[in-house]
RNA sequence: GGGCGUUUAGCUCAGUGGCAGAGCGCCGGCCUUACAAGCCGGUGGUCGGGGGUUCGAGUCCCUCAACGCCCA
């Protein structure tokens, strides 16, 4: 087959052109027709829309890619669908800013609403109420801008994503999966809901996850206080950080083995301020080098305080509402001094406030003993939130994983991880559960619970009998839609019915992707023929919520690992190794990088950055593969456009000792290439694959391009057509070997060898067995040593490399001696080499030369 | 405090018990019939420290240190 080979190749324009290509001929289509065993599907992440693409987000899906392009040439179906993580807070916020509105999910859904605004409402003017459903909708139509840009980059970058398979997190199939997910887990006593104190942020107004906690240094202060010992006399001292509970305050705790308040035990004291009459109690959670050894136990100060009231059965004295600020009215049982204090210094407060307020009384009081004392200390924080969580008492659903715990840690075991270690990440976590997940949130942007609750007859919500949504009407909104058998005039009235408010954590939706994504109940055929999936790609960060999360999901609907590996990328670091984040501002937005080198640049340090590997932005890194990229072009053109522009192309008429060499030491770059794609180690084939192209370039296409010339017939048909087809099976195979990280140039090249249209994309993935056996690849090694000889010597006289050798002496071993008579007239025309001598010596391991040049025989 | 990882050339990093490597950088040379965005050559090492196993350790074991991440 002939070459159409362009003058003068370049990489620029690539992207466009080949990306409109493959679009236009469906290259990277999935065939659903394909059973399980030859699909490859991957469950890849849906990026968040409200935010913006940086360079981390190329870096990790590029390295996805290429595992996906592999695979398909290796003859896999691949399932690669993307979707777009719009479901959740960031949205929400934008939404609010952008059309100037404020879900209040009271309202109806008004069919024809208009928001006031679109894009930015002015400071002067209130933002208008509108229904959830409506809100939603606003929430989508702001989402799909942000979709279309982040497809045009993927585009631009490469990904072999099938573009007819994408989804949302918040549309309605995903609603649809994860309401029959939710009801199917209800059903079966996975899922429940109750009242209980969870961590709740006071500005974002909801209640958090353990898994989105993170401490953080905080400064605070210990406050030694004196609470006083019912009749006995005397005082026991306290210190705590939060000064402002006293009135919460439901017990003292030692620990049990601590002396000096074993005496205490059984015994009870007085609030300080509030006279309230509370225990001395032991338990081993009490740190006898805290402090003075004794806390006070409050409902609720910290997850300690929980750990408490549960296990030792203490009363409820709640003193902090969901809006962070001190309730109106003390707790129950205060005396009514107390009570006087509460009301006039504390209630309507916020916490701060209160501290300040209560650390006055104390020291007017003399029951504060000397200055507070300034300490930093780890303080549990929502992980986008700004102010300490605090811990109410509220009405949330959980899915049960504490219960499941061995069952998860073997699922853990049971799913390969690439790295390895990262498994322990996730062992980690299971291990340190300690609630169940919590996956309902006080907000509006988010899946809702399909459940309503009946209204008695005094208009009380009865939670413990819920009323659940039909599976067939899914998906609901219990908020506008009535349950079976009611009507819409009964919402919300005596004897009628209520919507659950909360809508689910984006977690809980994002958890179902393999199922969304595969159509789950929807297309069981589909989903028959893509679950469970190949391969989830992520990143460590999201160990504990993504990937636990869809383990927890798919573990109890399906009672299997969603995915049977999981690949872990690393981070992005700027070239400064700090983690790359928007509130850093080191973020670099890939389009301008694109550009400036090229996606086939970009994809190859991505590719060179091994899984789970951080790995900093390197543009050096950029510009080489750029650089490889070009010279691939270059040797192509050569190739197919000078030196063997036609066949043969069949391992048959490759005869010379050398390139059957070549071929043999490319069978084993196949080998290894394709030993490193299984165990997803893209960056090592990356790596081997360059290294033997150079060597491919630089010496044995310099050795034998003069054969393949053949000019005047000078290296005889026979000799000549071995070189040609060498030649291009090793090019076939190269292209082949690089198309999973340098799509666009690989694809350029094929497309000027198979004009008729065929994409190096869906060729087969090359084969060791398909190249000639019985070369020895030390032929090939050998005559690059000689040449190299010749190459070094021609210089260091001061000559050019075209200069003459007269004579080029090797001593060597008789094996080596063959070798190089094989290469005698390659080295003659390649070396400029006008005699040998071949002086045999089996004494010496490594062939040695002497290179005699004209110029130097001058001197 | 617990867990995981990292530590190899100036920089970024490979390295599978058997002669310490690559790219970049730096220095020198070369228009050589694909590529000067190229080619040829050179420079550069306490493999974090210490101890052990072994005929042989960057690699396996122990220990210490620094850094990073996760968890508490």
């Amino acid at each position: 087959m002939s070459a159409a080979v362009p003058q003068k190749p370049s990489l620029d324009g690539l992207e466009e052109k080949w990306s409109k290509r493959w679009e236009a001929n469906g290259t990277y289509r999935f065939d659903r027709s394909a059973t399980r065993s030859q699909v490859y599907a991957i469950d890849t992440p849906p990026p968040t829309v409200s935010g913006s693409l940086h360079i981390g987000h190329v870096f990790s899906y590029t390295q996805t890619d290429a595992i996906a392009r592999y695979q398909r040439m290796r003859g896999k179906q691949v399932w690669y669908p993307i979707g777009w993580d719009d479901n959740g807070l960031p949205t929400e916020r934008r939404v609010q800013n952008y059309f100037g509105v404020r879900c209040d999910p009271s309202l109806p859904y008004d069919p024809g609403f208009t928001p006031p605004v679109s894009g930015g409402l002015p400071k002067d003017r209130q933002p208008v109420a509108c229904s959830r459903p409506n809100f939603v909708e606003l929430c989508r139509r702001l989402s799909v801008d942000d979709e279309r840009k982040f497809e045009d980059l993927w585009r631009r970058v490469g990904l072999s994503v099938d573009w007819e398979q994408t989804y949302t997190t918040i549309g309605p199939e995903s609603q649809r999966a994860s309401q029959r997910a939710f009801l199917r887990q209800l059903a079966r006593g996975e899922v429940y809901s109750t009242e209980a104190p969870t961590l709740w942020d006071v500005d974002f107004r909801t209640a958090v996850a353990q898994a989105e906690l993170e401490d953080r240094e905080w400064p605070g202060a210990y406050h030694r206080v004196a609470f006083h010992r019912a009749g006995a006399g005397g005082d026991i001292l306290v210190e705590t950080t939060r000064p402002e509970l006293l009135p919460a305050c439901v017990a003292l705790v030692a620990h049990p083995d601590d002396e000096r308040y074993r005496p205490l035990f059984g015994t009870t004291a007085l609030t300080p301020l509030f006279g309230v009459e509370v225990p001395v109690v032991a338990h081993p959670l009490a740190q006898p080098d805290k402090g003075t050894g004794i806390a006070m136990i409050c409902t609720f100060g910290d997850v300690t305080d929980v750990v408490w009231w549960r296990e030792l059965h203490l009363p409820v004295r709640a003193v902090i509402g969901r809006d962070g600020r001190l309730l109106s009215d003390p707790p129950a049982g205060m005396p009514a001094r107390g009570a006087e204090v509460y009301r006039s210094c504390l209630a309507g407060r916020t916490t701060k406030q209160a501290q300040k307020a209560i650390v006055e009384l104390l020291s007017a009081s003399g029951e504060l003993l000397g200055e507070p004392r300034q300490i930093r200390h780890p303080v549990k924080f929502y992980e986008k939130g700004d102010r300490p969580l605090e811990i109410v008492t509220s009405r949330q659903w959980f899915i049960r994983t504490l219960a499941r715990r061995e069952a998860l840690l073997a699922r853990g075991r049971e799913l390969r991880w690439h790295p390895a270690h990262m498994g322990a990440r996730y062992a980690n976590w299971v291990e340190g559960l300690n609630s169940d997940w919590l996956i309902s949130r006080q907000r509006y942007y988010g899946v809702p619970f399909p459940v309503w609750y009946p209204l008695s007859a005094q208009g009380e919500a009865l939670h413990d009998e819920p009323l659940l949504a039909a599976e067939d009407r899914l998906p609901v909104d219990p908020t506008t839609d009535a349950p079976d058998g009611c009507t819409e005039a009964q919402r919300d009235q005596p004897g009628g019915f209520t919507a659950d408010p909360d809508v689910m954590d984006t977690w809980a939706t994002s958890s179902l992707t393999p199922q969304i994504a595969g159509r789950w109940e929807d297309d069981p055929d589909l989903f028959a023929r893509v679950f469970p999936m190949d391969m989830r790609p992520q990143g460590h960060d999201i160990i504990r919520t993504w990937l636990f999360a869809t383990v927890v999901r798919s573990d109890a609907e399906l009672r299997s690992l969603p995915w049977t590996d999981a690949a872990i990328s690393g981070w992005i670091l700027d070239a400064d190794r700090k983690k790359m984040g928007k509130s850093k501002g080191n973020v670099v937005t890939p389009t301008e990088i694109l550009e400036r080198h090229s996606t086939d640049a970009i994809r190859y340090w991505a590719c060179a950055g091994r899984l789970g590997t951080d790995t900093a932005i390197d543009e050096g890194q950029m510009k080489v593969g750029r650089k490889l990229a070009i010279k691939l072009l270059n040797a192509s053109r050569f190739v197919l456009g000078s030196v063997a522009p036609d066949g043969p192309d069949d391992a048959a008429a490759v005869t010379e000792a050398v390139d059957r060499s070549l071929l043999a030491s490319l069978a084993a770059l196949v080998d290894d290439a394709t030993a490193a794609f299984d165990g997803y180690d893209y960056a090592r084939a990356l790596e081997r694959t360059e290294a033997w192209f150079w060597g491919f370039c630089d010496d044995y296409l310099e050795l034998v391009k003069g054969r393949a010339y053949n000019r005047e017939g000078a290296s005889g048909e026979g000799p000549a057509a071995s070189a040609r087809a060498a030649l291009r099976i090793a090019l076939s195979v190269l292209l082949r070997l690089f198309a999973p990280v340098l799509p666009f140039t690989t694809e350029e090249v094929w497309s000027w060898w198979h004009p008729d249209g065929g994409s190096v994309h869906r060729a087969a993935w090359p084969e060791a067995a398909a190249l000639p056996a019985g070369g020895d690849p030390a032929v090939a090694a050998t005559g690059s040593s000689a040449l190299a000889a010749i190459r070094r010597a021609k210089p260091e006289a001061g000559c050019s490399l075209r200069a003459p050798v007269t004579r080029l002496v090797a001593t060597a071993p008789a094996a080596q001696l063959a070798a190089l008579r094989s290469v005698e007239a390659d080295l003659r025309q390649a070396g400029v080499v006008a005699g040998f001598d071949w002086l045999e010596d089996d004494a010496t391991e490594a062939a040695s030369y002497r290179v005699e040049l004209a110029a130097a025989a001058e001197r």
